[in-house]
DNA sequence: TTATTTCCTATTAAGTCGGTAGAGATTGTC
DNA sequence: GACAATCTCTACCGACTTAATAGGAAATAA
């Protein structure tokens, strides 16, 4: 399961991408029109402009607005930067490697072997979807579309 | 991440898979064979048994034995055992189905779509591997193999 | 100077994870 | 029957995570 922050993250982040990418929009709005805990998601826009997908003004006419165009932002970027690694065993992700100490080698490790097709079919879509394939309604995206 | 109970499992299934179906083996021979802390092993059989996938015999000479053909037993179906649904939201879970309170209609959730990609993505790898498969040492299997 | 808004840190209650501990029940052998 | 081996069951533990809530500090506009 994707956390709830994640999923609060992203239903942000298609708001402020359907605002337009200039365009800011202040937390109470994007929490009212999102039911979305309105000190919750000050700390997720708060984080999200610390990794550097927010832009931000204080002070009255204040609010969060996209540093970047929706359709070079991934779902899969999204859940890495709130939830971590998406790789289902620590040997296998590519922002937080750990060897798996309790295997022998993984070249021979039979669990790696399957987990890592499972991750791959995974992240193939997560990474391949952006927050305007979302917003565009339909299903299809680049990659899956183009197939 | 999978948890490290859910990895141990399958390497103790794995171990009896290749012991064969009637053959058991005792939790001491698993837990050192195996590299598994050996009373978090008993709990993981015990609960395997408990779930239809063991058959086990106490006292002397007593141990644990696959109940199924290592073919007719999935990575997915281990992992939900284990681990609980794999399903990333609620509303995707086949096996703990809950509704989503905070999005409006299922039908409309742009996040539910991505999502539901992503997780027919990763399940069609898990539930199309067995145990022999894993065993099997090529990293094809029944579907992937065919297509 | 005041109202508005984001920024930042701390705190909390409940739950999960990865074990450990120890007594009880069953089976085989002498 | 005694005894050892083995699985069975329940409880417990410390560390960590999750989904918030609280409250004040800092910046901005009027
Ligand atoms: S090497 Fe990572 S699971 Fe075996
Ligand atoms: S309905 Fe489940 S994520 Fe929106």
């Amino acid at each position: 399961m994707i956390s709830q922050k994640a999923k609060y993250a992203l239903r942000a982040l298609l708001a402020l991408a359907e605002a337009g990418v200039g365009q800011s929009m202040q937390i109470s709005d994007i929490a009212d029109g999102q039911r979305i805990p309105r000190k919750f998601l000050e700390q997720i826009l708060l984080d999200l402009k610390h990794r550097g997908l927010l832009s931000s003004r204080r002070g009255k006419n204040g609010g969060y607005a996209l540093l970047r165009a929706p359709d070079l932002i991934t779902v899969g970027e999204v859940l890495r930067l709130i939830d971590g690694p998406l790789a289902p065993l620590p040997c296998l992700s590519r922002m937080a490697y750990r060897r798996c100490e309790d295997c022998d080698g993984e070249d021979d490790c039979r669990i790696r072997r399957v987990f890592a097709e499972a991750h791959r079919a995974n992240t193939a879509v997560l990474d391949a979807t952006t927050l305007a394939d979302m917003s565009g309604g339909s299903a299809h995206h680049r990659i899956l579309g183009a197939g």
